[in-house]
Formats: C-alpha cells, structure tokens, sequence
DNA sequence: ACGTATGATTTCCG
DNA sequence: CGGAAATCATACGT
C-alpha cells in the first residue's frame, strides 16, 4: 500500500501530469473538471484508488476493465519506471555478499575430511588422504577403523542427500516464484530486474540453510572424530606379538633405547602400530624401566634368553647355510647355548654381573641415556637397583 | 571391587 | 621438536 501512493506521488510528478497531490481526494475532484486527458487519467487512478473498497467480484470486473484499458500498457511501463527508480534503488545498494569466510571454512573443512569431496570411488583411501593431508596430525594412520569410515561414509551420505534436497527445494521454490511474479508482472509492476532480486534473495536464504547443514555435518564429524581419535577412552592393549617385537627391541638396544625414526618405522609395520605409538611405547618404557629396574629384571632376562637363542639359530642357520657339510653346527649351537646359560645366570644376581658382557651394563645404565657427556662405555657405577635411585633430574 | 599394567596425553625443558 | 616426567583413563587380572 505504502509502495502504491509512493508510485502515486511519483507518478505525477514524473508525467507531469498534475501538479496537485494525488492522494488527496480533493485534488482527484478537481482534476476531473480539467481537459480530456487528464481527466480520463484521473479517472483510471480513481478507479484504482476505490479498487479496495469494492467486493471481490465488482473488484474483479473492474481490475479486468481497467487491464483493458488503452492507457494501461503506458501506465504500467511508467509505474515500472517509477518502482525501479524508487523501491528498488533503496535497497539495491547493499548487495554484494562476499564469500562467507565461515562457509569457506566449513566447505574446506568438509573436503579435507572427504565428506564433500569427489565422490566415494577411491573411498576411504582418498577419504584418509584427504584426512591426513589436512590434518598431518600424528594420529593420522590410526584413524584406520572401519568404524570410523563407516560412519563417516553414513554421515557423507547423508550430507549429500540433504544437499540435494536444499538444492531441487530451492530451484523448485524460485521457479515457482519465477513464475507468480511472472504472472502477476500483467497486472502489477513487476520488472525483470525486480524478480532477478527475488531470485538472488531466495538464493541466499536457502545457502544459508546450507550453511547449517555444512555446520551440523561438521559439528558430527568432529564428534566422531574426537570418539575415535580419543584412544585413552578406548584403549587397548597392543598383541602379544607386538610387546614381543618391542620387547626385544628395548632390551637388545638396552644401552641406549632410542631407535631412529627408520627402526620407528619398522617396528611400527611389524606390529601393526603407527610410529607415533611406537614413540609413546618407547617414552613410557624408558621412564618405567629406568624408575623401577629391579622390577623389569625378570623380563630383562627373559628377552636376553630370547634373543641369544634367536641369535643362535640364526648363527647356526646361517653356518648351515654356508656350509652344509660341515659339522661346525653344534659349535655354533653350543655358542647359542652359552650365551643363553649366562643370561639364565643372570636372574636374580645382577651384582655380579657388570662386566659379564652379555647386555648388564647397560641395564644399570639407565641414568647415561641421553647423556652425552657421558658414553654408555664408560658406565658410572650402578646405584643399588632395587631402590629407587636418584633421578637424574635435581 | 580393587590394584596394577599400560597406552596416551600433558607439561616442562634443552 | 624430541624426550623426561607426571598424569590420566582404561584394560585386565585377582
């Protein structure tokens, strides 16, 4: 209503037509003892003026009266003119919505954790690409689960549907809007660059709705992420055979326990770990081994035995090996046996063990890792292994 | 149920 | 940034 007088107003003005304000019915009246012209046009405006008042049929018969009119097709281009110049101008200026930074993290985030990604031909590989390329967090391997990638298959599933459905609702809804502006542009001022904003308008509204379902999708992959990533809450021991692989590894490298980032990678392939685990293993029995030696002696022992005789077969597999004929086997055997025999010694009385070659000094040699001013040859004499000894801090 | 073992995380340091 | 130390939180054996 407040749009129609807007047009009245402009319109006289604009046309000329009459210097009188229109919305005042005194000015109509007086205008209908003008010329012809003028009164025929004051006469049109009349009738659209009381067009409200009438009932719905008489209001009909009358708005298909005037659509007939001779004067109406100049009217309505002028009333478009006026519309544009006065209605839209006013909020034309504020458009120009520049990319959402917060949508763009969204999008971004969604493709990095495959939810948005290229679809799910490659699947999880590109999907655990994607993930580890984005995050380049440590935990990256272990995010290997099944599970996990079945739920975030689910919830890509579901991004998407609901995509589509924003999307086909959003074409739908314009061109349904499309077509009643369309309709009622024959019998109201409607330009093209009016129903053009109409669509913009619309566009934006269902991004925005977008935009919530980007955040909800992140929002549940982030949940799902930090479920699975957060391994305290489900942890699990490693296998037999994995404590076994870094068992051995610790105690044979007992003088200095810190295999490189290669005898990382190793150890982590051999027992299906990611290296980072295989770090936290090692940082855990470092400092457990070195708080506690007497405690882990046992199991010192136990993996010396181990891998003496490992050492052993192998020797003699590889003599026998080299040469078959040769009955140097048991020797080398018997050389195995020793070594285990000393290593069985070994339990209980590491006293006199320093200096029995076999792997002791580095037992009590905790307090010379990560030492370098002082090399494990030259070791410092072992502080009573039972107790507590002094930590090397303080 | 409880204590211990153990993998992971946090904090601090060089 | 890698490691030590402390700490957390769960697994596991009793």
């Amino acid at each position: 209503m407040d749009d129609q007088t807007r047009m009245m107003t402009g319109l006289t003005g604009l046309g000329g037509l009459a210097q009188a304000d229109v919305g005042d019915p005194d000015s109509v009246r007086k205008q209908q003892s003008l010329g012809q012209p003028q009164q025929d046009i004051g006469d049109i405006l009349q009738q659209i003026m009381a067009i409200t008042d009438e009932s719905l049929d008489e209001a009909q018969a009358r708005k298909h009266a005037l659509n007939c009119h001779r004067m109406k097709p100049a009217l309505f281009s002028v009333l478009c003119e006026i519309k544009e110049k006065t209605v839209l101008s006013i909020r034309g200026v504020q458009e120009e919505d520049p990319p959402d930074p917060q949508i763009m993290r969204l999008d971004n985030m969604l493709l990095a954790e495959g939810v948005s990604g290229p679809e799910k031909g490659g699947g999880s590989a590109a999907a655990a690409a994607a993930a580890a390329a984005a995050g380049g967090s440590p935990t990256d391997s272990s995010i290997e689960h099944s599970d996990y990638r079945a739920k975030l298959a689910q919830i890509r599933q579901i991004y998407h549907s609901e995509l589509e459905k924003y999307e086909q609702a959003c074409s739908e809804f314009t061109n349904h809007v499309m077509n009643l502006l369309r309709e009622q542009s024959r019998t109201r001022p409607i330009s093209p660059k009016e129903i053009e904003r109409m669509v913009a308008i619309i566009h934006r509204k269902f991004s925005s709705i977008q935009m919530q379902l980007k955040q909800s999708t992140c929002e549940a992959v982030m949940i799902l992420r930090s479920r699975f990533l957060d391994a305290r809450r489900k942890r699990r021991n490693f296998n037999k055979q994995a404590t076994e692989v870094l068992n051995e590894y610790f105690y044979s490298h007992l003088s200095n326990p810190y295999p490189s980032e290669e005898a990382k990678e190793e150890l982590a392939k051999k027992c299906g770990i990611t290296v980072s685990q295989v770090s936290n293993w090692f940082g855990n029995k470092r400092i457990r081994y070195k708080k506690n030696i007497g405690k882990f002696q046992e199991e010192a022992n136990l993996y010396a035995v181990k891998t003496a005789v490992d050492a052993a077969n192998v020797s003699a597999q590889a003599s026998q090996a080299n040469s078959p004929a040769t009955p140097n086997s048991a020797s080398q055997l018997f050389r195995g046996v020793d070594t285990l025999h000393r290593a069985t010694h070994l339990t209980g009385g590491y006293e006199e063990l320093s200096g029995s070659g076999l792997y002791t000094p580095h037992c009590l040699d905790a307090n010379s890792w990560q030492d370098t001013t002082n090399p494990p040859s030259v070791t410092s004499p072992p502080g009573p292994p039972g107790s507590v000894h002094s930590d090397t801090s303080n």
